[in-house]
DNA sequence: ATGAGTGCAAATAGTTTGCAAGCTG
DNA sequence: CAGCTTGCAAACTATTTGCACTCAT
């Protein structure tokens, strides 16, 4: 794991050149902190993993910007409007089930992409996203809960 | 169009009323304008076609909690964390084609409720629910955007 | 040395909460 | 008349923006 976690660092790395960022301290941390993170982190769990680097939630955020232009992350919204981040092979995404309490998060295998593609695009949609998350209470936050 | 929105309406009431909440004129104000409406609105969109009985935003978004719990109303996240409004057949509810511009929607058909419940059952998750919408620019805001 | 990246402070947007007064059943 | 509803003011959260300074290339 963290043979192929190191690898997989400096392919991001690379990527992140080759699109045009200069690589800092605080990006470094960043991908690191991700890569090694089992889980995808709200904005503020990076910061504090990311330590003494990263101090500023504001180079967070604006970091995490450029990491999805990049292609190397995807966001994944909560139901209260605010979002985690996972890193995310080149251009690929993932679907998740996630608790509402502790964040945990188990990928899904279903994914509709193509299927929802098509039909926006006849509709004569542009720029397509889609999101496709399920929710709910993990067996040890509901035992938490009494 | 009109008398089966009336019937709708007053059906709507009722289950209101059975769920114990009490009918006020902001209360019918909402449901009407959100039985006439066409397309989910935002909050803010639903204060303002309410006219003078609903203009405050808090009671628009206190009934729209309890519309909720009622199991007639369904909320729609958008991309950046703000969310529509729409009303639904008791309990049941629908996945959109959402535009990110001037927020048109279609309905999708698809659902995969039952596939996501199911698995999220078998890994101990409880209060499941899940999201599905797809976000894209629609034909005629592609255009404005010259 | 040039412009991308950063930190600080402050602004924003959407939504939520506390409390006293008003209205429904 | 009890207590659900409402309005006003204020708080809150997550995120964004402006600007001057710093650092990577």
């Amino acid at each position: 794991m963290s043979a192929s976690t190191k690898t997989d660092i400096s392919r991001i790395l690379r990527r992140l050149k080759e699109c045009g960022l200069r690589l800092t301290r605080n990006r470094e941390n960043l991908v690191e902190v991700l890569a090694q993170s089992k889980q995808p982190l709200s904005a503020d769990e990076l910061r504090q993993k990311a330590g003494f680097a990263a101090t500023d939630l504001v180079t967070v955020y604006r970091n995490l910007e450029a990491f999805q232009s990049a292609g190397i992350l995807q966001r994944i919204p909560l139901e209260n409007g605010s979002q985690l981040f996972e890193l995310t092979d080149l251009g690929d995404h993932y679907h998740h089930l996630i608790c509402r309490e502790c964040h945990k998060t188990e990928r899904l295998e279903v994914c509709l992409g193509e299927q929802l593609s098509n039909k926006a695009k006849s509709l004569g949609y542009k720029q397509i996203a889609h999101v496709l998350e399920v929710y709910g209470i993990c067996g040890e936050c509901d035992a938490q809960a009494t």
